[in-house]
Parts: structure tokens; C-alpha cells; sequence
DNA sequence: TTCGTATAGTAGATATATCTACTATACGCT
DNA sequence: AGCGTATAGTAGATATATCTACTATACGAA
């Protein structure tokens, strides 16, 4: 589970509670590429304090409840550069809206254009909050390896979402044009072109 | 979840056995998009003839074990315009490649490249077997609006591997050049540069 | 004759992720 | 006085997916 060594990739900055994880990282940094659960968050600390990756401090508070700081061990150094080092295979990821179109023959396509519209303002939505993430483009970087790797990151999100825009349009413009012919005309025209 | 949908779609064209579904369907024609576990498909079928989406027949043969052929119901029928129509989110994909190229500053260039050249590896061949699936190009298709969408899917799939491998050589361009500097040169770069 | 492969389905365990709903304390606003 | 929010953590249920290992039968190759 890559989780484990998102959060020990944090913990090796600086050592922090479950809440900080959370609130700090996998709600605002890292959310593009890994966002998880609050409980998954908490069990996942749970064992990984078992297995000696981190060490944890409980920490007292008057004001406030107290706290569980969390912080990365050698061993646990040991076992975050190794994962580092290592090839992991990539999840294959399931689009439902393809599962849509492969079988969309028997939908309108008033009906299509509105699912494909729907999708194009949730992409186009993703990319704006792409744009605003705080990390500067590489030009701007000053050649900070660590601060380029991240944009990196965040440049492959980007892409991706610019590629699925692109796809999106294409789609809906093979679709129209598609549906300009009707059933015989399309025929008439196949018979022509077999000639 | 979509598996049922994409097994109603499948089932709406031709009654088949769970065994069909996985060789021939989630092996084959919708690998690329959705591939699902032998066990999630049998188990999945069950469920889905319990609410009646589907109807099962058992065909006794002597040649070979019993088969159990399931069909689309008018409801399974209903309930998959219905899915079809709707709009439906897409899951967050987690990229352990992202977490490791997110906290790669510790790594020596020398493994960084060598996981970016694995990366390339594994994206062209997934391009190329994407690439071998036989479904003519959109413009061979002479109109058929079934084929076209099923295309489409596909040239998603095409488009995103051709973004991630633009990326990836982007990502060693841009790691060598960061690479060539020494620490002090990067410092003596940065001083001039805000002059 | 045994081994691999194709056919057809079943069962149990485990991994990963998500959702809901709790327990507590303190602070500020209405 | 009550409500919302921030802080900090816990617990149970459920959804989704994967892996392993079974039961059976038949056919062909080594």
C-alpha cells in the first residue's frame, strides 16, 4: 500500500499527529495524487507504530485534547527508501464514464451531449484547482530539485486532465457529426464510398 | 459500482455464462477499460439475479460441467438506461509513481532514472497492446455509431499513454538538467539569476 | 499415463477504501 | 444558553477488489 509511505515521506519532515496528516497534507498538499480517509489514516499509523516504522509521543494538553505525535524511525527510514527505490506497478484505474459510452449505442444523443457536457465541466473544474495549487512552475524554481519533483507531480495531473479535455471535445464533435446522417443516408453514403 | 452496468451491457447484446463474461469480455473487449476478477464476476451475477436484473437457465451438458446462462431482465433492462443516463463520478486514481517521484529528493539520480526507464518501459507496452485491440480507426468506420463509441473509449486510453510517456521524458529532461548542476553551482545560478 | 489446457463454477481470506457516528474539550458568536 | 467550528482520536459497518485454492470433466500431447 503506497499510503504507508506517503505518510512516512511526511513524518521524515517533520514528525506530526494523525490530525495534521489529514487537515495539512492529504486535504491540501498531496490530494491531487493521493487523497485518504481520516480513519484509514489513523488504523494506518496504528500499524505501522506496530511494525516499528514510527514512534509515537502522546502529548498532553490542557487546552486542547491531547495529541499522538508520530514520527518516522530508522526502520522506518530504512523500509521508505527502499519502496522509493523500487518499481510498483500502477492500479488500474475505472472509468465509469467509459463504461458509459462503450455501451452508449442505445442512448439519444441529446442525451449524450448532456453526460458529455457534465463531464467537461467536472474536468475543466479539476484543472482550475490544479492551476491553483502553490507550487510554482518549473521556470520558476531555481532549479530546487525538491521543489521541482513536486511540480512534476503535479505537471503529469495537468496533462492529463488537458488530454482528457481535448478528448472530450473530440468526442462530442464525432458524435455530431455522426448523428448529422440519419440511418439511410448513412447506408447511401457507405454505398458510395464502396465503390 | 459500474460492474454491474458494464455486465447488463454486455448481457443486453447476447445471454452468456459468467464464464463467457470473463474469456472473452473482461479478458478481451473491455480489458482495457474495466477488467474484473473471475470471483467478482460470478459473485456479482448472483447478486444481480437476486434483484432480478438478470435471469439465469442452467444448461445441462455431457461433454462438459453445467453451464449457467444469464440473461438481461426488462428490469435489468431499465435499471441499465437509467445508469446510463445518469451522471456518475469518477474514483480518484492513485498513482504510486506520483508518491515515489513526490519524496524522490533522497534518491540518487542514477535510481531515479532507472525508474523513470521502467516507467517508459511499461507505458509503451501498454500503449502497444493498446494499440494491437482490433477496432478500426473512426475514420474506417464509415459511420456506424456503435463502433465509433467503442473507438472513442479506446482512443482515450491511446491518449492518456501518449501524455504520461511525453511526461516521463519530459520529468528525466528536466531531472538531468537539475542533475548538472552541483549544490554550489546551483547557489552561485541563484545569486546571479536575482541580480 | 500423466500433464497441461480448456471448460464451468464455488468458497474463504485478505487488502483497500469509504461512510457514519461516536467521545471530548475549548472558543466565539448569536 | 445553545450552536457552529476547530481540535484530536476511536469504532463499526460496508463496498470493492484481489488472491488462492478448491471441485469436476474432457481432450490432446508428451
Amino acid at each position: 500500500m503506497s499510503l504507508e509511505y506517503a505518510i512516512l515521506g511526511l513524518l521524515d519532515v517533520v514528525p506530526m499527529t494523525g490530525y495534521d496528516l489529514k487537515t495539512r497534507y492529504f486535504d491540501k498538499t498531496v490530494a491531487y495524487f493521493w487523497p485518504a480517509d481520516k480513519a484509514q489514516i489513523y488504523r494506518t499509523l496504528d500499524k505501522m507504530a506496530e511494525a516499528g516504522w514510527v514512534a509515537v509521543r502522546l502529548e498532553i494538553q490542557t487546552e486542547r485534547p491531547n495529541r499522538k505525535v508520530y514520527s518516522i524511525t530508522p526502520l522506518g527510514q530504512t523500509e521508505l527508501q527502499a519502496w522509493l527505490s523500487a518499481y510498483h506497478p500502477s492500479p488500474v484505474s475505472r472509468e465509469p464514464f467509459l463504461v458509459q459510452l462503450f455501451f452508449a449505442d442505445q442512448l439519444p444523443n441529446e442525451t449524450l451531449f448532456r453526460l458529455i457536457e457534465t463531464q467537461i465541466e467536472v474536468h475543466q473544474a479539476i484543472l482550475q484547482s490544479y492551476n491553483q495549487i502553490d507550487l510554482p512552475p518549473l521556470s520558476a524554481l531555481n532549479g530546487s530539485r525538491e521543489l521541482s519533483l513536486r511540480r512534476l507531480t503535479l505537471e503529469l495531473g495537468i496533462a492529463t486532465e488537458q488530454t482528457v479535455l481535448e478528448w472530450l471535445k473530440q468526442t462530442r464533435q464525432v458524435i455530431e457529426e455522426l448523428g448529422a446522417l440519419t440511418k439511410n443516408e448513412t447506408e447511401a453514403k457507405n454505398m458510395a464510398t464502396s465503390d
